[in-house]
DNA sequence: ATGAAAGCGCTAACAA
DNA sequence: TTGTTAGCGCTTTCAT
């Protein structure tokens, strides 16, 4: 609480310093040619008052800012909080900050989203996803920043991406079983389009099963996203009274993979021997639960650094349209040997 | 990309519609008065020439910008995320946003973080914790702004704090089971100082082992937080070595207790009938599993908005200290059953 | 190595 | 209802 007074600014160090503002500010920044003794003065000064940099009149000014601002679905899910370490890891060597927003899945939250973000002037944009409603989409193009989409390959890349094909990823989950000799394979999840990776991933399964001449395709509905746990067991719940013979079923997702999961265990159906589940995202609990899950790696830590080296050499003056395609791995588990 | 030329401003936009800069910034605000012919003219005009309002000039002048700053330990996280949430769905009804920071557990990352945000200005800065570096609190203290911690009880606030004892908390655990006639109760986690809510709830557990006259304290160290599913499977495989007899383990959180869960699991060790588990934050798999958690549940999303009310009545020139204390609640699960 | 003047794009304050 | 002037706190630019 202490005074009531104006927070101090650069004019009161330098008074109190005995120097000019414009020496408080070379001061205040690591690699400006100033002589040790006033630097460490002005840095004296600075404390006892309590001084503390104003980054808006600076980011005014300078007519740039020191950070990034990102789009997530949301903020409560560890492939994306991965892809956002991964990129902060990244671009905090060259002190810039992240500025996260979350869409809660809803592309009008992420138009107004990118709206409000742009309008802090950030020195590039990343969003997930490739499809936007069309005035996000015009708001991104006429940016003149770097933007950048990812978990996606987008069918017209605004600027940049980073990303990798949804659909196939399932799709090659899908020939995996096949190949074994899996038959009745189920989805689950996948089936509002307002999370369109989610949809993606059901086109890829769709998709894969015609190829393969199954006839039979088997779909689950989960409703909005996130799917929950919850949501994924009550799907599992549908599943087996619909089609009692499923030996295999996907899920949009790890988290709904598990739900379905118990589900199983709940009503004493044995992972694998009597049906063999499948996720997506690699998430913790993949690994640990038991039976462990089969599940698709989309590397989103790598998703982050490549998203932030590529932002780097934009900002550094490297020019044409970049695009990384990011191969996700098929990780075989328990509850599907 | 488009041109590469300068981004219009507001004089741009007033020159097109034939008006003054300051007409176009009231036609831009919801509540000024002004008449719908000019504005819709203007509105058109920045339509047109894809004008985006300058939020740092605007905070400049008016010494004022529209967010709150928040730090919360992990961007992953369902307690803390629900807790923005919460804050987030208060704020969002005046037109706030919220600046998100993460602190990954380290109050020296905490430090950084509340400078860095305190120099874009925040209207008010909410932070998770009552303990701080000694210049993390400096920083706190000089702020003309509202500061709220949260999730915990401090023991010298700052200003003000909307939060719960993570010792009682367990504590009330620790009672329920001695009550229902457990012995040979174990907790996991808790032994890094870093994160002071885990050693919070590790001393609850030995205050509460030792008023019940229980001399033999079962103490499982889990290393650095957060602590991942993994590492509560890791620290099971440790505590039934070395205190095979135990029948009650109290795990820091649910991620733990579920791992801990599973490692039961791999062994054949029936919970709760071998031995009952107990969690802290009610995280949805807690409720999901076979079986489910016993957990304490912190209301982490009331937290989120008893601290936005909070932060909006002080905006709004209410004084004085505001202590709001949450109670947390046990949930009884089959894990303890 | 340091200082003085000007101005980034808005909006508070006042005027018409 | 609309316009004019000044200035928020910094940093660019140029001077010494």
């Amino acid at each position: 609480m202490s005074s009531d007074r104006k927070s101090p600014t650069m004019s009161d160090v330098a008074r109190k310093a005995g120097v000019s503002a414009m020496t408080v500010s070379r001061a205040l920044k690591a690699d400006s040619v100033i002589s040790p003794e006033t630097r460490s003065a002005i840095l004296t000064a600075a404390e006892e008052l309590g001084y503390i940099f104003h980054a808006t009149a600076s980011n005014l000014r300078s007519q740039k800012t020191d950070f990034v601002a990102v789009t997530i679905p949301s903020i409560n899910n560890a492939n994306f909080a991965d892809t956002v370490a991964g990129l902060s890891e990244i671009l905090s060597g060259r002190n810039m900050q992240t500025l996260l927003g979350y869409t809660n899945y809803d592309m009008d939250v992420e138009e107004q989203l990118i709206e409000q973000l742009l309008r802090r002037n950030p020195q590039a944009i990343v969003v997930t996803g490739g499809r936007h409603t069309p005035r996000a989409r015009r708001l991104l193009e006429n940016a003149r920043i770097p933007v950048v989409e990812t978990w996606d390959v987008p069918d017209q890349p605004i600027g940049h991406y980073v990303g990798f094909s949804n659909a196939d990823a399932v799709r090659a989950m899908v020939d995996h079983f096949v190949s074994v000799g899996y038959k009745r394979i189920a989805f689950i999840g996948g089936d509002q389009g307002r999370d369109t990776r989610g949809s993606d991933r059901r086109r890829g399964f769709v998709a894969a099963m015609k190829a393969h001449g199954h006839d039979d395709i088997r779909l689950i509905a989960a409703g909005a996203p996130p799917i929950s746990m919850r949501e994924g067991a009550d799907a599992m719940a549908r599943l087996l009274q619909e089609y009692p013979d499923t030996k295999v079923v996907i899920c949009v997702s790890d988290l709904s993979a598990f739900g379905a999961l118990t589900e199983c265990q709940r009503r004493g159906i044995v992972v694998p021997d009597q049906i063999a589940i499948g996720g997506f995202g690699n998430y913790e609990i993949s690994g640990v639960c038991v039976p462990s899950l089969t599940t698709i790696d989309a590397h989103s830590r790598e998703i982050g650094r490549r998203t932030g080296s590529l932002i780097l050499d934009l900002l550094n003056g490297a020019s044409g349209s970049m695009q990384v395609n990011i191969e996700p791995g098929l990780i075989i588990r328990q509850s599907s040997l």
